[in-house]
DNA sequence: CACTTGGTCTAGCAATGCTAGAAGTATTGC
DNA sequence: GCAATACTTCTAGCATTGCTAGACCAAGTG
């Protein structure tokens, strides 16, 4: 059993390091550099193993934005630890977000732009996303009352702030004020 | 004179063509399906006349999204027509930007979402872009504090839910109530 | 040491966006 | 009317893409 193990154990560290890769080269040169070929190159295998791991390369990129949603995840959650007052709660969540946003531009771009076909609402979404919409959830504080819709239209704010912001339509000078209106206008 | 002339309207009525094509082809079978073969077998000419009139497939998609703002902002126009009570008409302005991007998918997507890099902001922003967010600005009402930043935040909102909408994430039994809660927090 | 099993690579397919140079067609000057 | 010119359009093809079949090879087994 101990060889189908370490086989096991290497697939696992390759399936990894193709993500990781995918990762960088997509961060250095955006996603329309991310070719399976260059990938092939990048992690010394040729293509037909990126193969053996992913169905393709919609399958690859999925890979990297389920990445994306426990970093977000993550970050939403700690952006909550610096801050005891309630009502700070929601601007450091949000600006976190868009943090999220600004510093992994094309992590973003894969979790929601790109037609990657990530369910959504299924049993297949993955567990990082329902675990972000959480934290937003959380962030708008106790009162319930159609709770769930006010955190989907708050995810809706946010989401396009953060692609407006990216494609200009929103001036880094701006987007102070514009986190000020929205957070004011969710409290 | 009167030769040029001819040859310049045939040339744009053949650019038109070729817009429309794209349109029609885009929203039968998605963008994946337009490719310039596809195109160029359906306005009945060969590859390199689509080169003659746009820069390249990207042009041509940015030809479709500007129509498709001009469409945009001329719905958001017409839907304050049927309304005269002034809190009513945010609501039905935002429903109008909601329904058209329901109605027209495969356009918003290359309106917003694909990467087809048309300016925001800048001198060459299309007037229709300018014109759809003066109607946004206008259904904020006559509070003119912060109403640049609060019509941000608003087109930001609406373009989240319309993308959150399209993926599933919000079902279409909620999405009225998501339309409450957003004409409501932005009141 | 043969031999089976399973992983990896070489080579190539079909489709894509785009383009150079040939071929054709209308317009003009004589 | 006819050759020369200017402009348009097409044929053919390049480089690159995602993806795959079948040859090759090495590790594990009797």
């Amino acid at each position: 059993m101990s060889i189908a193990e370490r086989r096991e154990r290497q697939r696992a560290e390759r399936h990894e390091l193709i993500v990781a890769a995918a990762c960088e080269l997509a961060e250095a040169e955006g996603w329309e550099a991310v070719t399976t070929r260059r990938l092939a190159e990048l992690i010394d295998y040729s293509q037909p193993v990126l193969y053996s791991h992913f169905k393709g390369k919609a399958d690859i990129m999925a890979a990297v934005a389920v990445r994306g949603f426990e970093e977000l995840a993550a970050r939403l959650r700690m952006s909550k630890a610096d801050v005891a007052g309630e009502p700070d709660i929601l601007r450091h969540v949000c600006a976190a977000y868009l943090d999220f946003a600004r510093s992994r531009p094309v992590i973003y771009e894969a979790m929601f732009v790109l037609p990657t076909r990530i369910k959504f609402a299924s049993e297949q979404t993955p567990a990082a996303l329902r675990a972000a919409f959480a934290e937003l959830l959380a962030a708008l504080g106790p009162n319930r009352e159609m709770a769930e819709f006010r955190a989907e239209v708050l995810w809706s704010a946010l989401h396009g702030m953060a692609v407006l912001e990216r494609s200009g339509r929103i001036p880094p000078s701006g987007a102070a004020s514009c986190l000020n209106v929205l957070v004011q206008t969710f409290s």
